[in-house]
DNA sequence: CATCGCATGAAACAAGCGTTTGATACGGTA
DNA sequence: TACCGTATCAAACGCTTGTTTCATGCGATG
């Protein structure tokens, strides 16, 4: 049930599996107008598929959103503690690093074609489903992931600073993947433009670090 | 039509004024559930009247959500301008008093019974009618009142450098106003709650001028 | 070859949506 | 008193929603 594309399709008119397609046409179009916006007639439309097959390969319009939430959570979180890890073990204490491992997934998977996927993740926080922004909200196993290693790298700092300062990171990240660049591209006339991915990555780590107090990161 | 509360109303079913009672109960309710969740049936319950007075009132649905954003939008651009135009004035050059400026009026709103107005701005960022978020995006007239004063308060700073930096503070106070604290008290076992409206602010503003370069902030 | 399970198709279902209709009651004015 | 504009009401409109039904076609199995 977790990979649509597990079982091979039958069927002549299905060559891609229209399991999977439903999945790719829900979740491509969830992240284009949001989830109130997407109708089942729009989904079967977009995959080709007749409108029994949401139901019958998934049960529910609900479940179906559930599973692609789910799938795409656990890859991004699977992202975050590998990068993590990594930060510990090259440079532990590095609080600059830990930043770095928080913010990187979602800054390059908005490059490639996982940009869908994050773009579903950020709708489902806000206007997805009941059962899934509760999800969001009381699950915080991998986040507290890092707030333990920056109360390792930050020793000094109590520990009700450090939580704020995590919070207010996790907006400025939050907002940067929603890519609301269109106001920041009017107000710079067209000078800020979230191209330069490397850039941008920078200085969102760069105002994060700021924001806890550390010094201006040496040039790399 | 701005003021639903200029007509008196001459009906005895409607002794607080239908139009106004409908404007209420279409604002709790968005700022509770959300655009796509409040249905016209959902308001007129609320609000005690008839579903056709909806339409009576306001000509559809889509134009009473808007005349609800259009005034409250207006409210919040308007205090934000004046606390503005005082900071320039009091202590001129200050940029830490600019953010002030900023962050302070939503903080404020939250503790009193603008946090209803405010939620219902916050809705409508993400989830409004298009012509809403089209109008959040693109007018940004008030923000560059910021940006401008910003800029001169921090004349060594490139362009680019503080537009981006703006960029990331402005992220920082919507995703605050969101008043998502759960996930926070979560992982501050109880201790991090924003009820101290006062350290809030102080907080916040520490950690967007941090973000800026600021030297952290003199005791006051 | 007959049979079975899985996948698909067209059509219809009940429920909810925003909006409209036409009737009714009210207070102010001539 | 007769009238008129305003405001309210119950009822219905046409439409879209998510879901279900039942028939059909397919490939694999015996």
């Amino acid at each position: 049930m977790s990979d649509p594309s597990t079982k091979p399709n039958t069927h002549p008119a299905s060559e891609a599996g229209a399991k999977l397609r439903i999945f790719q046409a829900a979740e491509a179009l969830v992240s284009e107008q949001g989830f109130d916006a997407v109708s089942t007639r729009d989904i079967v439309a977009k995959a080709g598929v007749n409108i029994a097959a949401v139901n019958y390969h998934y049960g529910t319009k609900h479940r179906l959103l559930l599973e692609i939430f789910r799938v795409r959570a656990t890859e991004l979180n699977r992202e975050r503690s590998q990068l993590l890890r990594v930060a510990m073990e090259e440079r532990p204490g590095d609080a600059r690093a830990i930043l770095h491992a928080l913010v990187e997934p979602a800054t390059l998977w908005i490059s490639d074609e996982r940009r869908v996927a994050l773009r579903f993740l950020n709708r489902a926080r806000s206007e997805g489903p009941l059962e899934v922004r509760e999800t969001i909200r009381t699950d915080v196993r991998h986040l507290r992931r890092f707030v333990d290693a920056l109360a390792l790298a930050l020793p000094a700092m109590p520990r009700e600073d450090l939580l704020w300062r995590f919070h207010f990171a996790l907006g400025v990240l939050h907002y940067n993947q929603s890519a609301d660049y269109e106001r920041l591209s009017i107000l710079s006339d067209g000078t800020c433009a979230p191209d330069d991915r490397v850039a941008l990555l920078r200085r969102l780590v760069d105002f994060i670090a700021g924001g806890f107090g550390l010094p201006p990161a040496a040039a790399s």
